[in-house]
DNA sequence: TGTTAACCGAGACGGTACGTCTGGTCTTAGA
DNA sequence: TCTAAGACCAGACGTACCGTCTCGGTTAACA
């Protein structure tokens, strides 16, 4: 009857196994796939097991993803915003097409915008505190005035990472370096620092 | 035996129940609880008429949402583009919003990041068209003047909508007009005619 | 909306196409898997022409065995009472063992078993009738004194033909003639004429 | 996954549920009325445990009906031959009457006539071992001089409790006493020891 | 020779049972 | 107490067959 099991006592190796077991799964055989049975039966771990410590599919797969995934502990900034900017978006892009990551983070992705629940999770965990960090570059950036004194933080973030997320939710290609480039130059035409000619 | 049943005999009387009860269950108990069986008791219609003529539930609701989705035949064109992108993008948001057919869209929205067969249905019915409209409306504003020459218009299209989606799919709070007031102006600062003061 | 139809309107090759029909496919693939949709696309008949005609699969199959099966019109009276027994009961062993007429004949006797109706026409077209003939046959022979003035010839007929429906229902192999010697041999014992040695 | 269940692990008390579940609505019902999914759901019982330990509904009403069918372990022997075989006959026809079972029962003999794999488990679990026990009461009887010493034993069995079968399978009114006193004197007539007069 | 009523082929339809699958819970025995 | 193994309930899935129905087209007797 315990609800919270002692974590202590925790086996580090089935929690390990099972995200193992989860991302391996979602690799090769896609998010549908990975069905908890499948995923108890590859990581030698019962089910009863997992839904101990996790309490549905998705959440195995957030923690699995959240582990692995690069954490840029520190936003990247040189000194050039805009190169700064592809560094971060080349970052996002490299966790969608992630051999490893990129097919449970996208069916994490699906499976959320039906779960709003597991949406707050994901962006808890995975998203907010990465956009944080740009959100903190920027706005160094506006003080420092490499960018307009009014110019839009708020919606020049969401413009500069959301194509990525439609054109993933869509199976449009995903965006190229040669894309990036040109997003963020648009960017910059609306925020940079004001003309000087 | 019949692999492709006969169009021409087809009842409509089943075919509307169909598309009928497949939105209001949407909308009554959410896209997951609109099951085949929930569809086909609704609409007094039986299973194996609804998998005659459509494979699986999501092309239910992909024609159900198609027919039902208001169709701007013509884009707007006042001559004044910013307005003319606002009662776009609106439109947009007015389909997530809509009462009747938001539950249903995002639920598509979500099934089609793990079935690119359905993303790509989706895209075609519903969705490219209506950008194409947009597309063609601001290439002629390009060559109006009311765009820069070099405004880079695919990327300016992705800015305009891409949001609107990711905010969607990860439980942001869709945007107001007020966003999309200042989504604009950041797109026009981009894009627009070169200053003149 | 003809509840009863005209049977002189009735096109005898739709008649004769779909008896021809069930019956073959009931040697092909077996009583179960001649529906009545497999009957109507081999005769080339649709299923509402099959049924005006005939209430149910059963019913097709019962008129299809009753006009394919042999029809001894007049009892065998060789004089040799044992032998007319052996004549008679081979005779009723050939139709389970027809391989036109069998499987569809053994059908019919199962679904009998779930259905006093069918059993009641089964037993009116197809069996009472030669029964009788049997029964006449055997009051002639006790008449004549081929049998016991005494001998309870309701008993003797079930004995006689029993064992065969009762092998064919369970699967045991059917009655060879050495079996039908000894079978008649018994019931002679039992109903035959006191022994004068 | 597990092809092979564990049965050491199985609930007895889905087990069990399932199999009454099964008989009363045999009984209630009619054969054909007790499908799988009213089994399921009388009994409490998800759809998969039933198909992870039967293959097919008759083989739990197989196993229904061997479980509560009376088993008379000694074949009684009261030293009156005739008596026995009254006794024994009475029996089987009892499990075709018995409320509980017979309707149960004759389902099964009515599925088994079209399904031979069945037919040999329902000799095997239900029929073989009765008719054995038969046999060799009167096996020792022709031993004890009771019956003749060239008394053909298989015939003689088939004879007595054949015409049960076909009565039933035919919907003919199933023997009374009277017709089993009738059809046990015509065997001893033809099976009994030889006449002294 | 044209009308017309019934039959006919084709097959869509509502209904219902099937047997399979997955998600999440519960039980057992062992460590 | 936690674990592995896995049985369990709930219920959606997609398929098959049933018996009814609707649609045009075709006969064939009558006008």
């Amino acid at each position: 009857m315990t609800r919270t099991p002692n974590p202590d006592r925790r086996r580090d190796r089935s929690r390990r196994a099972t995200l193992a077991a989860a991302l391996e799964l979602c690799v090769e055989r896609g998010y549908a796939a990975a069905t908890v049975d499948a995923i108890a039966a590859r990581a030698g771990v019962s089910k009863a097991t997992i839904y101990r410590w996790w309490p549905a599919k998705s959440a195995i797969l957030l923690e699995a993803v959240d582990e692995a995934a690069p954490i840029p502990e520190t936003f990247p900034d040189t000194g050039d915003l805009a190169a700064d900017l592809l560094a971060w978006l080349s970052g996002i892009l490299g966790v969608f097409r992630d051999p490893h990551l990129g097919p449970a983070f996208t069916g994490l992705l699906a499976e959320s915008q039906l779960d709003a629940h597991l949406a707050q999770q994901l962006r808890e965990r995975l998203i907010d505190h990465r956009v944080a960090q740009l959100e903190e570059r920027m706005t160094k950036a506006r003080e420092n005035g490499e960018l307009a004194a009014d110019a839009d933080l708020e919606v020049a973030l969401d413009v500069l990472h959301s194509p990525i997320y439609r054109r993933q939710a869509l199976h449009y290609p995903l965006p190229d370096d040669t894309y990036l480039d040109r997003l963020i130059s648009l960017v910059m035409r609306a925020i940079g620092p004001a003309h000087t000619d």
